[in-house]
DNA sequence: GACTTATTGTACCGTTCGGTACAATGTCGG
DNA sequence: CCGACATTGTACCGAACGGTACAATAAGTC
């Protein structure tokens, strides 16, 4: 249900997200959505960020951090990323949130996830052969690729353009050209 | 005035900014904004795009198309960009009007943007030596690094994150490293 | 000064906003 | 069947929303 409610912020950003619009995506009214979050739509968006977290946590974070082959968990991240995003369809929620004034209702929370994003791949890079100071920048520039690639995607209303930024971002990272 | 405008745009984004907002922060009542933009809000934020598009046409895309030397025009859209975002302290209207669902109501617009800016980095890559093909793929690389730079940078609240895609982007362009 | 047009302030419209109150149902162990 | 609690639908609140009407004023033109 959450996934819905992440659906609707997604597609209209915070603003825009108005109740009504949330209960007939979900099915509920508002006396359940406020049964569920008695903080109301503050409440419903930061446990979406925290859905979308730990989504990232499990699928995207994790295997940079624990893969014994640290190109292999970068591989993951990457194959995690595409299908997340919807290979371009779809758009970063938390990127979103970022960029107009709900960034203040939310800073900790948009901050923690883009900075773990950042810290565990470049912990990957650096053991994957990467000077630590270059491997920071590297994963910086990845991570700033794909949001950006996010936008660039939507603006042309052309998903290739996303294709073709992981396909850039997997060699620069050191992955074969291949699959 | 359409620079206070969109200032407003910028920080509220196209739901979120009220034209209660816009006219306190431009000191005009709803009689005169309505004077000037008969549209209403839509009219305004179409308005402000082509206000943000001509300053772009002026300063970072007629530099690309125009210089006899293509890679000053590259560092002459590099130095127009840092001033624009402010080094990072602002974020892209148009980028965040691309994500959310105020895109549909002005997909012609921001993708016209993006793609003539995409299209003049190209060309100028093109001219200052690159193959035909690497060109296109290095100035959608470029402008989605922007993109996403100003995400992270205000996902992170760090202008550093700015500064330093753009001295990445420089040397990656072919620049210089120094200045 | 008179006429015309541009600009403004104010009051108002219907609608939607986020949020609350609460009674009515469903659910489930005892 | 029972009380206890979880879940829901509905009606309602004041405030804010985007937008309109229009009279009052300012600014220019002849």
């Amino acid at each position: 249900m959450l996934g819905i409610v992440a659906e609707v912020f997604r597609e209209h950003g915070y603003e825009g997200a108005s109740l009504a619009l949330i209960g007939e995506a979900t099915g509920l009214g508002k006396g359940s959505l406020y049964h569920f979050f008695p903080g109301g739509k503050e409440e419903m968006a930061r446990a979406v960020i925290a859905h979308i977290d730990g989504w990232f946590e499990d699928n995207v974070f994790a295997p940079l951090r624990d893969s014994a082959d640290p190109l292999a968990g970068i591989d993951q991240m990457l194959e995690a990323t595409d299908s997340y995003f919807r290979s371009g369809r779809r758009v970063c929620l938390i990127g979103a949130f970022a960029l107009d004034e709900s960034r203040d209702l939310f800073a900790g929370q948009i901050r923690d996830y883009f900075g773990r994003w950042v810290t565990h791949l470049a912990d990957a890079l650096a053991r994957s052969g990467h000077p630590p100071g270059e491997a920071g920048e590297l994963a910086e520039e990845a991570v700033a690729g794909i949001q950006g690639a996010l936008t660039l995607a939507r603006a042309a209303n052309d998903l290739e353009v996303f294709s073709r930024a992981l396909r850039r971002l997997r060699m620069r990272l050191g992955l074969a050209a291949n699959i």
